[in-house]
DNA sequence: GGAGTTCTTGACCGTACGGTCCACCATAAG
DNA sequence: CTTATGGTGGACCGTACGGTCAAGAACTCC
């Protein structure tokens, strides 16, 4: 094994996500990344490769990560339709916390890369038809609990309240106030996930 | 006024608005200006000053021109309900054209620069809320018009509307195929403005 | 036609970027 | 202690970027 490296491999890559996460691809430098990393470039090399390679492997773990506590969320829940509903305040947890409003690393990258780097955009692809698995898997479970009317769709529905969450992260990047975002999102959980039982 | 321009402004203005659009702020170079606006340098500089003046221009008249036609879309139709409709229409457009789906300008622009240019930040709020007030008269008009219920809150519709519309235009940018965005376009609809008079 | 003014072209500049390389260092094995 | 191996840090490189400038061209006015 000779000389040890002196990092942390799961730190580093926290760090160049928040980097990369906070300022988007191109506007981040490799001194931006030496910087957080607190590695050397020959380091950084060695270790990840060039600045794309890093990108895409930050990315890979964080929608893994994604897709895991998504998994987790909705199983975890009592009942499914909280969860689902659940879904749509992702959004507002990002303008109550103490940075700036990232919103998702997945959709900025998405919006910044989609259309010159094919496999960000099949990534992204890939990333975002899990989720719709994963909350149409949820919507059938809520079904059978009898909080949603049988003859739905789960995989038009899970569809659906994908976009809404999307639009409300991109509402909240814009600045919105949380009292307003916070209202929206209740106003789309509202109709998209109206109270079955009691209609 | 001595020597004429040689060169149609409009027409630069598009060819620079297209190359943003498809490319982004960070990834399009001077290079790129020149090159789709067949102008040297020095002219660009000297009729649209530097980089980020040509784009903030750019990003003006295009949230002019996007809140005009909305305005008319909108005021034009006879039956308010089916210009709400039309809202989700939108991001089906973009899939169904002949080039890149590359979304809305401003959207791109918001994710891009939101967090680093505070100009760029503040003018996607401007034109977010001023698009909300557009929806919700019309929202109102439709209530006028029997097609939606008179409790409704028109803003708070109207905030819902833009939303779902965004998620939409995200969904078509990760490459999600023509017929399943219709399809949760048509489910958002449903959902968002369902048919009053008949139910 | 001469003067004045604006536009155009492209050479030029400084800088900051992504990426490479190498001398040095810390450890493990023998 | 010696040797081998991988890690570290920073000097270095070529390039491409955004931006400036000056010389000449095209036009208007007198």
């Amino acid at each position: 094994m000779a000389r040890p490296r002196a990092f942390d491999e799961k730190q580093v890559l926290n760090a160049v996500r928040d980097q990369f996460w906070d300022a988007g691809y191109a506007a981040t430098s490799l001194a931006d990344l030496m910087r957080v990393s607190g590695l050397g470039k020959g380091s950084l090399y060695a270790a990840f490769g060039d600045k794309r390679q890093l990108f895409l492997r930050v990315l890979t773990s964080y929608t893994d990560e994604l897709l895991g506590h998504l998994r987790e969320a909705l199983a975890e829940a009592p009942r499914a339709l909280d969860a689902l509903r659940t879904l749509l305040d992702a959004p507002i947890d990002d303008s109550t916390g103490a940075g700036p409003r990232r919103g998702c690393l997945m959709a900025n990258s998405t919006c910044e890369l989609g259309n010159a780097d094919p496999d960000v955009l099949d990534h992204a692809h890939r990333t975002y038809e899990a989720s719709t698995a994963l909350i149409a898997d949820c919507a059938a479970r809520a079904q059978r609990e009898g909080d949603l009317p049988a003859e739905a769709d789960p995989i038009a529905l899970a569809r659906a309240l994908l976009a809404a969450q999307q639009g409300l992260v991109f509402m909240s990047r814009t600045g919105l106030d949380t009292a307003t975002l916070t209202a929206t999102a209740r106003s789309l959980a509202a109709q998209l996930l109206p109270d079955h039982t009691g209609g």
